[in-house]
DNA sequence: GCTTGACCTCAAGTTAAGTTGAGCTTGTAA
DNA sequence: TTACAAGCTCAACTTAACTTGAGGTCAAGC
C-alpha cells in the first residue's frame, strides 16, 4: 500500500469521485501534478484532492478546464496554498457566478415578459435583442459545458 | 429576391444571426422546416425566425438541441403557434431556468462560506459534500486527509 | 448569354473533455 | 514465487454542435 503521505492514482480517483483516466487527463493539461515512484507510478500529495475538488466544482458551474487551469496557476506550486491564495481564487469565481446568475435571471424575466406580452416577435423581443453578440467566433462546439 | 412572405436561407441567416450551415444543421435535426423551390432551394416562412430565436435563447441557457427539439415538437407544425402554445413552452423552460439559478446560487453561497471559513478541506467543505461522491473507502487515509 | 454570388449535397474536420482498449510493467498477498 | 489487480503509455473513439471544403446548380444583373 502507498505510504502514509502519498496517494496512488486509484486512491485519488476513489476519494475524489473522478475516473483515473480523467486524472491522467487533468495532469496532461497541467491542472494537477504528481511525481513518480521508481517504478514510474504516479504518487500524489494530499493537496491534489483539493485541486480536483476545485476543478469539479468549477466545471459544474460551467467554467472550462482552460479557465480553471489559468486560475489554478495562481496557486503556489510548492507549498500548500494559504487562505489568501484561496481567497483570490474564490473571489474571482464568485464574480463569475454572480454574472452567470444575473444573466440567467435576465433570461428568465425576459421569458416571463414574453409570455405576458405574447410576443416572441423577432425585432422587439428583449430576449432577442440582448443576443447581439451571438454569431461571433470560431468553429466547433462552443456551448458544451454550460451549467449542466 | 424571394417573395414577400418567404425567406431564403441566407436571409434567415442574416436576420437571425445564425450561420447558414447552422440552419442546415437545425433542419437536419428536425428543429426547423423549409420547403423547396422548383430549383431545390430552401424557402422559409417567417415563423422560422421565431423558432430560431427560441433555439438560440434556449441554448444560451444550456438547454441541449435534443431537449429543444423535443420542446419544439409541442408547437404545431402547420399553423402559427398561438399564445397558448408559447405559454406551454415558456413555462417549461422558465422552470428549468429557475432550477439552474437556484443551483448556481447554492454554489456561490457555498463558495462564499468557504472563503469565510478558509476551508476547502475535503471532508467538510459544503461544496464538496453537496456533491455527494465521497470515496467510501480507506479509513486510515481518511483520517490523515482531514488534516487542518 | 454570361458572369457572379447565393444555394445545394455530402463528407470530413474541429473542440472539449474525457473514455476505451491494446499491450506491457509493478506491486503485493497468498 | 507466482497470480493478478492496479499502473503505465499511446492511439483511437465518443458526443454535441457546428464549420469547412469540394464539386456542382440556380438566379439575377449587365
Amino acid at each position: 500500500m502507498a505510504g502514509v503521505t502519498e496517494l496512488t492514482v486509484g486512491q485519488v480517483a476513489m476519494r475524489s469521485g473522478v475516473a483515473v483516466s480523467a486524472l491522467h487527463f487533468y495532469e496532461a493539461r497541467g491542472l494537477i501534478r504528481s511525481h513518480r515512484t521508481s517504478g514510474n507510478q504516479r504518487r500524489y500529495g494530499r493537496d491534489v484532492l483539493r485541486r480536483v475538488a476545485i476543478i469539479r466544482i468549477a466545471q459544474e458551474v460551467g467554467i472550462s478546464l482552460a479557465e480553471i487551469g489559468a486560475a489554478l496557476e495562481s496557486l503556489p506550486e510548492g507549498r500548500t496554498p494559504t487562505r489568501e491564495d484561496w481567497n483570490l481564487l474564490s473571489t474571482a469565481w464568485r464574480d463569475q457566478l454572480d454574472q452567470k446568475i444575473a444573466q440567467l435571471k435576465k433570461l428568465r424575466d425576459g421569458l416571463t415578459d414574453c409570455i405576458g406580452c405574447g410576443c416572441m416577435s423577432i425585432d422587439k423581443c428583449p430576449l432577442r435583442n440582448k443576443e447581439d453578440r451571438l454569431g461571433a467566433q470560431g468553429p466547433g462546439a462552443r456551448r458544451l459545458l454550460v451549467a449542466r
